[in-house]
DNA sequence: TTAACCAATCTGGTAAACCAGTTTAATTTC
DNA sequence: GAAATTAAACTGGTTTACCAGATTGGTTAA
């Protein structure tokens, strides 16, 4: 371990210690959806650390909706029991570094349903904007150039064009990680790349057909080599 | 809209500004994976923003994963190509607040795979917390009070028993948000509680005795009236 | 008694100053 | 001339001070 990740984790654990202490104010003052959390000022001087610490804190609960900030007014607790927010801030200091295997099995399964979204729903803009993606990765691969980046623009497009924002949200929050690790253990082979482009095609004209059953079959057959990389090798 | 509704929206559209003109120096000065970013205040004074700005939209990006901050060192892009990080950014920029249809598919979605993993690969210890989950949720319907909240608890564990973190995080973040609507919309009916139980139960006892398939039909019904509600209403 | 009003106070957001490691580059030493 | 050294500049993190709008409680007018 390098060292000056010890002072990055430092600062993780100072953020987990506030969470949870904000946690055991709500459970100590049982407050109730809706109410007003004690002023940043106030939290700042209960434990001991600066308003930016706090800050933070707040901030991140804030991420997973359990907290709301309002300028010039407070922070207030969101419309959950004590009971869920207990629990879910329990298990949001639990949260572990999610695992590569984990990362795939997630991918596949929401792009599985994006696909056939995208075939339902796809709107003629999404089309093009499709379009534009799947040409630029084309081009890319053709000149023997890395296309890892326009491969994943283009499954980005496809979540886009499912016209479910969650589901959009939730694929820009694991991609990045995918493909840090990707990189990280080469997973991408370069022989599979021409064959990439007749697959990708594929998919997109399985959309512009709305041809919801085969897109999802394609996508299957897209993730087959990833499938096998995910449940043959352990990280 | 509400008066104070404009200054939050403010804000978000200055953190959002903020991090287009971080996309667009990174652009101009082609970073590529690995670099580094300007210093904070240089960032600071070439926007015409305070520090605290600056670093929010870091922020931001650093929980996407597209950038990362090291304590006295600097801020460094993540292994992302200059082309990946600017289609990144931009669809995070244009990411629309979750509407409840989406959410609702979404939970669908993630809830019938977790509960197949948790059928599969469940601990012992996994079990335990899924049956005080249970037992906690059980108690409270009997006792005819509201149990959303024990609901959502119980799902959880299920999440976390599902052995994928991934999967866990993704739950966690949009569970919330679905409870907060399905206050604000009154969409849980009360009379179908004690079917809760029963289901609840049946699912409980589908993943302790590690049947996948069953557990997964079971969720099914259990979301029925969920689905129902998804496809037929509009909000 | 009640309703309108106004100023003191409190709020989250922003900016500026400070801290302790890290990095860098000039200086010294061999 | 090259390597070791050291001090100055730079880094993200923290603390403190300030801002403008929101809240609140007492006062005043009806």
């Amino acid at each position: 371990m390098k060292i000056e990740a010890l002072t990055k984790t430092d600062n993780i654990a100072l953020r987990n210690d506030i969470i949870s202490k904000i946690r055991d104010h709500i459970n100590y003052k049982n407050l109730e959806p809706g109410e007003k959390l004690p002023s940043e000022r106030m939290l700042s001087e209960k434990f001991g650390v600066s308003r930016s610490t706090i800050r933070e804190a707040i901030q991140t609960l804030e991420f997973y909706g359990l907290l709301e900030s309002i300028p010039q007014s407070g922070t207030f607790v969101a419309q959950l029991g004590v009971t869920a927010l207990n629990g879910m801030i329990t298990e949001i200091l639990s949260l572990e570094e999610p695992d590569f295997k984990s990362l795939v099995e997630t991918r596949i399964l929401l792009e599985l349903k994006t696909v056939r979204l995208a075939a339902q729903r796809r709107t003629e803009e999404q089309l093009i904007h499709l379009k534009q993606a799947l040409d630029a990765y084309t081009e890319k691969v053709l000149l023997g150039e890395d296309a890892v980046q326009e491969d994943l623009l283009f499954h980005l497009a496809i979540a886009k064009a499912s016209g479910n924002s969650s589901l959009n949200t939730l694929m820009l929050i694991i991609t990045p990680e995918i493909i840090t690790n990707f990189e990280k253990y080469h997973v991408c082979d370069d022989d599979q790349t021409f064959v990439g482009i007749e697959e990708h095609k594929a998919i997109y004209e399985a959309i512009k057909d709305r041809e919801v059953q085969k897109s999802k079959e394609l996508m299957k057959v897209h993730f087959k080599n990833l499938y096998k990389y995910c449940y043959n090798v352990d990280l």
